[in-house]
DNA sequence: AGCCTTATTGATAATCTTTTTCAATAAGGG
DNA sequence: CCCTTATTGAAAAAGATTATCAATAAGGCT
């Protein structure tokens, strides 16, 4: 299903600021900040406000039409989500940001959990870090290593 | 290995600000706030600065003493680290979170995705997400569920 | 135990980020 | 094409984080 269909479908009007932050993240690599979708759409002649940029990412965020990745260091940045259940792998060099399937891989390691804590599992937040394909690549031509 | 060792092996004093804030984080069973930290030190007559509690929490995260843990809501918090490998299941109802050790279960996983998606991984974000045994057992009592 | 060096603290201010407010605009049904 | 009302945007408020620098205290040394 569209990403416009979602929100019309929630009662929500395919708006100007909504369709240029969903497209923008549709086409980045990586994950953005607001500000970052900001300055970009900004500076692309298609300006809107501050304001709607975080009021559009709060909204596809709940209609999970984007997802929140975490950097390694601490910052978070947001990506355009795929639908059903999956994760996220992000490059450590490049911050390259790439979707994986969800399965049941975690399910031993829940059941161990949950029969250790007596907790009761159901959810969880799963990123990968990494060197992607083309850094790989750099990291073999030049010595660096990281 | 002490925490007051890891500080003094790289260098750095063990100063009160810090103490209080590893005791405090050691002590309480949800993930807490700067702000929270700050508040709770306050009212307990143990005063000290709000940047001091920020710094704190730098230096004792970059040290691995600290870890932050990200709620499901998006907001995140700092708790006390244990040494080694480890993860940190969140409580849905109470924000109880305690830690369980990490372990080879997530490598078939890994190994899927680096065959799918040819990116290397070397580091990866898992927390999970439940219910803890204390508020089952007052979701058994009570009708609400979540 | 007390001194000395210097890392660390804390108050203030500056900066950056996010939220609130409300009149003006535009999406989409009729 | 109009009308209703969700949505936007500018400005301001609120909140969070970082920089500055004189005052303090940790811990090595004697």
């Amino acid at each position: 299903m569209s990403w416009q269909k979602v929100l019309s479908n929630n009662g929500y009007r395919v708006s100007g600021p909504r369709r240029l932050v969903m497209e923008l993240l549709a086409e980045s690599a990586q994950p953005m900040t607001p500000l970052e979708i900001y300055q970009a759409l900004s500076q692309s002649g298609r300006a809107l406000g501050m304001v709607s940029v975080y009021r559009a990412l709060e909204l596809l965020a709940e209609l999970g039409l984007v997802c929140v990745v975490y950097n390694p260091n601490g910052s978070s940045g947001y990506v355009a989500g795929s639908a059903g259940h999956h994760h996220h792998i992000l490059c450590k060099r490049c911050h390259r940001t790439i979707t994986f399937a969800g399965s049941e891989d975690l399910s031993d390691l829940i059941q161990r959990v949950e029969a250790e804590t007596n907790f009761r599992v159901s959810d969880h937040l799963l990123q990968l870090y990494g060197i992607c394909p083309e850094c790989q690549k750099i990291s073999a031509d030049t010595v660096e290593d990281n």
